[in-house]
DNA sequence: GACCCTTTGAAGCCA
DNA sequence: TGGCTTCAAAGGGTC
C-alpha cells in the first residue's frame, strides 16, 4: 500500500468509473446462480462491475437472471447417457458423490487497484505495441503504472477499495481462502470448487543444478 | 486442456 | 509480525 493512500472518503463520488466498466461485464457471465443478497444493500451507483443490472435487489434470482460477474460456475459437460452402453455405464461411487454435491459457484476475488487498471489500459497497449502475449503486456503496464503520478494511482486504489467493499456486501461468508487450491477442504476431501490454478514459480536463485527455474511442482 | 508467463496488490497461512 | 504463497486478468505459448 502506498503512503498517500487512502483517500478520504469524501472524494470517493468523483472518481470516474474507467472506460467499459458500464457496458461489459467482467468476468465471464456463466449460467444462472445468484446467491442471495442482502436487502439492505445499498450500492454506490459509480461502481461498474456491481452496478447495473448488477445491483442486488431482493433476495433470491435477479429478474434478469445474469449472475454477479465475479461468479464462475463451474463449467459442467452435459452428460447424455441416451446409448445402452451409457446406461450400462456405473459410475464409481466417489464419482456419484461428487454429483450428487451441490456445484458451488466459484466467487472470484475482487480486482485490486493494479488489476483494474490493467483491464482498461490493456486495450490501449495492445493497440500501441500490436502485441498479444500477455505477460509483455503485462510489464508495459507494470512499469506504466509505477509511472503513474500519485492522484492517478489513488483512483484505482479508491475503486479497488470499493470493489472489496461491495464484494463483502454480496458474499458476506466469502473468503479469499476459498479459492485456495490448499485449503483445508481441499487437502482434506480434496473437493476445491475453484479455479485450478497455478503454482507460484520458485524464486530465481542460481540452483547449482542448473535446472531451470520453473514453477515447482508443489501441488498439495 | 491445463498450466506457464508476467505484473501488482489483497489476503491467507505459518513460524 | 513478517515473510511467503495464492489468486485475481489476459492471451499466446508450451506440454
Amino acid at each position: 500500500m502506498p503512503t498517500f493512500y487512502p483517500l478520504s472518503p469524501g472524494g470517493v463520488g468523483q472518481i470516474t468509473p474507467p472506460l467499459g466498466w458500464q457496458s461489459q461485464p467482467v468476468y465471464p457471465i456463466s449460467s444462472g446462480f445468484r446467491q442471495p443478497y442482502p436487502s439492505s444493500l445499498s450500492v454506490d451507483t459509480s461502481m461498474s462491475r456491481f452496478s447495473h443490472h448488477m445491483i442486488p435487489g431482493p433476495p433470491g434470482p435477479h429478474t434478469t437472471g445474469i449472475p454477479h460477474p465475479a461468479i464462475v460456475t463451474p463449467q459442467v459437460k452435459q452428460e447424455h447417457p441416451h446409448t445402452d452402453s451409457d446406461l450400462m455405464h456405473v459410475k464409481p461411487q466417489h464419482e456419484q458423490r461428487k454429483e450428487q454435491e451441490p456445484k458451488r459457484p466459484h466467487i472470484k476475488k475482487p480486482l485490486n487497484a493494479f488489476m483494474l487498471y490493467m483491464k482498461e489500459m490493456r486495450a490501449n497497449v495492445v493497440a500501441e505495441c500490436t502485441l498479444k502475449e500477455s505477460a509483455a503486456i503485462n510489464q508495459i503496464l507494470g512499469r506504466r503504472w509505477h509511472a503513474l503520478s500519485r492522484e492517478e494511482q489513488a483512483k484505482y486504489y479508491e475503486l479497488a477499495r470499493k470493489e472489496r467493499q461491495l464484494h463483502m456486501q454480496l458474499y458476506p461468508g466469502w473468503s479469499a481462502r476459498d479459492n485456495y487450491r490448499t485449503s483445508i477442504s481441499e487437502k482434506i476431501c480434496g473437493n476445491f470448487k475453484g479455479k485450478k490454478k497455478k503454482r507460484k514459480r520458485e524464486k530465481l536463485q542460481e540452483s547449482t543444478s542448473g535446472a531451470a527455474p520453473r514453477m515447482t511442482a508443489a501441488y498439495i
